[in-house]
DNA sequence: TTAGGCTTGG
């Protein structure tokens, strides 16, 4: 967290970046330029640490006045308020006391609302987000015995140093920065942990090998292939061989990255919580601009299968269609990169209910198709996997093999080993779905699908192996999203958008890491979109007792403008009126009937799609609309909602020159505002820079291709949205297997209560995907 | 503690 202390205020400015300039709170406006800036002063108020309940989740409000000479003309403005945000509003209650003094920078400046008030100073300084920085120097130093959490909070923020790869001295701790040149997956050592070795360069020119010990195989460096970017920090230099060599040690950490120059710098990590700054970004752009030019022995050995040589062995991306169990010691996986060699492909024969998987039958797909025997070590891992999976595949060997052909000659045939062991990096893993390779496979795929579908004469014509969108990817082809805005944004990290003032747009690629409410229905709201309330949808029970109160009162009423008839209940107790509205529009069938004195229950087994039925009660011998939130109009299964602000009406009042029927008109014609159901979930987006709560609201309806009103009533919605959710966010809950989705977002103030609040929304975002797209 | 790249095999 970037809240710094020191006991020494003579101290305080070797923490701060050299760039930094120091601007005078007096001198301070809304139009000021903050960037590069900082302030000083002294903590004169610290207010309470407020918990917001949403994704700021904390905030905290302080004054600090800076230090003015006495003979200084400057008195006016020289305290600010200063707002904090989030983590570090936290940070600051633990780490701050009155009277320290602070300085600050990473602020952005907003006119002060209180300044009628307080007289303090026309603007707020406010500081939210990983761009904020607080550096305190205590007043006095902690007294002994300081509750622990202060005690960490306390400890000067680490200022990490990464030294040369041609610079490491043996005995020593350090942080790295380095390409990936080699690396082995993590293998069982013969102790308690699991051993991955790496080896790296950066541009020194020196190649140092590392190995990596860890108990947890996820927990090791996720690298997917030579080129990519590691940071390490806090490990340790040996020599072995005469050369230096790495080794983790306690309390080690790594990040990795893709290698790729284009990809967004998204570090990938099981760590809950890491340190990671502009440094970093600029770190990893800088080494994959040296390993893109300056690298040149750097060999790649990913071969398609088209380009697959007899006897070769290189790396395959490809994705799972298939696999069975043929042995302990031996699984068969078929897989397919959408590429095709001139050589056909040896098909191992298995009974079709040991495949776990579809994958067609058909010479069409004999090189096309291909069977992997993986063995010994290497089973366990392919026993994990599951069809629709992205798969890297390291030292994969083409065996090729004669065998006996249809016309009795001998032809060859290339067969696909994985053999065990973990020699030349051997071995093979799960590719997330937000890696470059993985987009490029998918497109190589979906061509190949394309061709296939055009070619009359492919024995592979049925294409539903490929297309079911659940087949394609399991879990991340049907819902990556697509954004739908006009806007030219370069993507941002959810750090940026989260240390940015509203109102903004962005663009950025994240997980879902969790949503709420679980259940659907608890995510179905009324709207008003005239005073923008969000009203929760009574419930059956909740309904009947609301209509159970209004009926009671059954004196008949008659309305000039409709023709009324009374009829018993089935028990005799109560007297139902029907009042069918004599006006209705030309050439409709439906009719518009004002029901008095039934129950909910006998409304809606009277509903049905042909009838407009409107529940009414009698109110001094006029006719009234039912009160407290009670559906005013029933069509079928459906029924709809007037808002309770804005819908001023209580009489009913004949409804006359409408030319078409339908809920909209209806309630125009009635002076009732209607009001529309909307979907509202909250997202918690994780792209590994930070987490950010977002709302799906105003644009639920085209992020899910379903109306929220067809969810009310329509089985067939409902489980669509279900099953999208299924696959943003699978259940079992494997980071591995969270899709990446590109999104909109927009930043916004909402005023609530007094309190300023920021909130987040996905907008102008749609799932795409085969089966949502019909 | 462990491993310390470097195959040719079903």
């Amino acid at each position: 967290m970037p809240v710094y202390t020191d006991q020494d205020p003579l101290n305080m400015d070797k923490w701060l970046p050299k760039t930094l300039q120091s601007i005078p709170l007096h001198t301070l406006t809304a139009k000021s330029e903050c960037a590069g800036k900082y302030v000083k002063g002294k903590v004169v108020c610290k207010g309470p640490l407020l918990n917001m309940g949403d994704h700021v989740k904390y905030l905290l409000k302080s004054v600090i006045q800076e230090d003015v000479p006495k003979q200084s003309q400057a008195s006016n403005n020289i305290s600010i308020n200063v707002v904090l945000f989030g983590g570090l509003a936290k940070d600051f209650s633990h780490a701050v006391n009155q009277g320290d003094v602070v300085v600050l920078w990473g602020f952005t400046v907003s006119p002060s609302p209180t300044f009628g008030k307080d007289k303090l100073h026309p603007c707020n300084l406010n500081l939210n987000g990983a761009e904020a920085h607080v550096h305190v120097c205590a007043a006095t130093a902690p007294a002994a015995g300081t509750s622990g959490a202060s005690a960490t909070v306390l400890k000067p923020a680490a200022k990490y140093k990464y030294v040369p790869l041609n610079a490491l001295k043996h005995g020593s701790q350090v942080n790295v920065y380095g390409v990936v040149t080699f690396f082995k997956l993590p293998f069982p050592t013969k102790g308690t942990d699991y051993c991955s070795t790496l080896k790296l360069t950066d541009p020194s020119g020196a190649t140092v090998c590392c190995t990596i010990f860890c108990e947890n195989q996820e927990n090791h460096p996720k690298i997917f292939k030579a080129g990519d970017v590691i940071r390490l920090h806090r490990v340790k230099v040996q020599t072995f061989g005469g050369a230096m060599t790495l080794v983790t040690c306690w309390g080690w950490s790594a990040l990795t990255f893709d290698g790729a120059v284009s990809s967004p710098v998204v570090p990938r990590t099981n760590n809950k919580s890491f340190h990671f700054s502009e440094e970093d970004q600029r770190m990893v752009t800088e080494l994959r601009e040296w390993a893109a030019h300056g690298l040149t022995a750097l060999r790649d050995p990913t071969v398609p299968l088209s380009a697959v040589l007899p006897k070769q062995y290189f790396d395959l991306t490809c994705q799972l269609l298939a696999k069975a169990r043929l042995d302990s010691a031996c699984t068969l996986l078929k897989v397919w990169d959408g590429t095709r060699n001139s050589c056909p492909f040896l098909t191992i024969p298995v009974e079709p209910e040991a495949l776990e998987g579809d994958c067609p039958a058909g010479r069409d797909g004999q090189n096309l198709i291909a069977d992997v025997l993986v063995y010994d070590n290497h089973v366990e891992v392919a026993q994990a996997l599951k069809p629709g999976m992205f798969l890297c595949i390291y030292n994969l060997h083409a065996v090729p093999q004669a065998v006996p052909g249809e016309d009795c000659s001998v032809r060859e045939v290339l067969s696909f080993h994985l053999h065990g062991g973990a020699s030349y990096g051997r071995g093979l893993c799960a590719l997330p779905s937000s890696s470059p390779d993985v987009a490029k496979l998918q497109r190589a795929l979906q061509s190949c699908a394309e061709q296939m579908e055009g070619d009359m004469n492919s024995s592979l014509d049925d294409l539903s192996w490929f297309t079911a969108s659940q087949f394609i990817d399991g879990v991340t082809w049907e819902c990556q999203t697509v954004r739908k805005c006009t806007h030219t944004l370069q993507k941002v990290s959810l750090a940026h958008v989260k240390s940015s003032s509203p109102p903004g747009v962005f663009h950025v690629e994240a997980q879902v890491k969790s949503y709420q409410p679980k259940r659907l229905y608890q995510c179905l709201k009324l709207f008003c979109s005239q005073c923008k309330t969000i009203e929760e949808i009574p419930d059956p029970a909740t309904l009947r007792a609301r209509f159970g109160q209004a009926v009671r009162d059954t004196r008949p009423c008659r309305a000039a403008w409709a023709d009324s008839v009374t009829t018993d209940t089935q028990d005799h107790s109560r007297q139902i009126t029907l009042h069918v509205s004599s006006k209705s529009p030309a050439h409709s069938d439906s009719k518009l009937i004002f029901v008095q004195g039934a129950s909910f229950d006998e409304i809606c087994h009277l509903s049905s799609d042909e009838e407009f039925l409107i529940p009414v009660k009698s109110s001094r011998g006029k006719l009234t609309f039912l009160d407290s939130m009670v559906p005013f109009l029933f069509r079928g299964k459906r029924q709809f909602y007037g808002c309770r602000q804005c819908s001023v009406r209580r009489l009913v009042k004949c409804v006359e020159g409408i030319e078409v029927w339908n809920e909209r008109s209806i309630s125009e014609g009635l002076g009732l505002q209607l009001m529309e159901y909307v979907l509202v979930m909250k997202f918690e987006l994780d792209d590994g820079t930070a987490t950010l709560e977002a709302l799906l609201l105003e644009d639920s309806d085209s992020f899910f291709h379903v109306s929220a009103e067809e969810l009310t009533h329509s089985q067939e919605a409902q489980e669509k949205i279900q099953k999208i959710m299924d696959s943003l966010h699978p259940p079992d809950n494997s980071t591995l297997q969270r899709p990446w989705l590109e999104l909109c977002l927009s930043l916004y103030a909402v005023d609530e209560n007094g309190q300023r609040e920021v909130h987040c929304q996905i907008v102008n975002t749609q799932t795409r995907g085969s089966a949502v797209e019909q």
